[in-house]
DNA sequence: CTCTAGATCTAT
DNA sequence: TAGATCTAGAGG
């Protein structure tokens, strides 16, 4: 059993703690299995590195206000906004498994043959495989509007590796090379390699 | 106002 | 390994 966590903590705290845990949108529920933190305006790969912005306001919601952005002018990226107000932090969410609805998962995605380990191994995928785009943007977990459940995971708990987060150099050495990407052990939609081992 | 660099994915 | 596609935010 994976409960769902406290999202009012910092989220490199939250991270480990979703993986296992399920999200659900309409008939399509996957469970979490991997996960990236952002945190703080010291954070160099963080949205609000620069403090707030029209964009980065969105890290200063309330914790389970959902974090939705158009990355690479093609595709959105899912974000669960975590920790108090005042502190902009969230958990991308990076990698799915599909255990309900796989095939209308298959359909959103524009795959209808892919395999259930290749349809949501990576951000874009998941929030395409979940239906999200800019009007999720700013909804909160359990308030009207909402199109997303986050909801507790029912199986074992799993083997946690973590190592450095994706695509993010751009922030220097110091904060590209911050491990704050944790997935479920097997189930890293990128290198695993670097990987350590970690318990939530 | 213009310009550029992205928290990516797919087909080649 | 390149091409798709668009916008926040920095700089003029």
């Amino acid at each position: 059993m994976t409960p769902v966590p406290d999202l009012s903590r910092p989220a490199p705290e939250v991270a480990p703690l979703l993986i296992g845990c399920r999200l659900a949108a309409g008939r399509v529920i996957g469970r979490i299995t991997e996960v990236e933190a952002y945190h703080g305006e010291d954070d160099r790969a963080c949205h609000a590195h620069r403090g707030r912005t029209p964009r980065s306001a969105g890290l200063y919601a309330a914790p389970g206000t959902l974090y939705v952005y158009l990355c690479y002018g093609m595709h959105h990226l899912l974000n669960l906004v975590c920790d108090e107000p005042s502190i902009p932090s969230a958990v991308l969410i990076r990698g799915l498994i599909i255990t309900h609805g796989l095939d209308e998962a298959r359909r959103r995605r524009g795959q209808p043959k892919a395999a259930a380990a290749r349809l949501t191994n990576g951000p874009g995928k998941v929030a395409q495989a979940l239906g999200l785009d800019k009007t999720a943007h700013a909804t909160r977990l359990g308030q009207r509007g909402c199109p997303l459940r986050l909801l507790p995971g029912d199986g074992p708990s799993p083997r946690l590796l973590c190592g450095p987060r994706i695509g993010v150099d751009y922030a220097g050495p110091h904060w590209a090379t911050m491990p704050w990407r944790w997935w479920e052990e097997g189930y890293a939609a990128v290198r695993e390699a670097g990987a350590r081992q970690t318990t939530a």
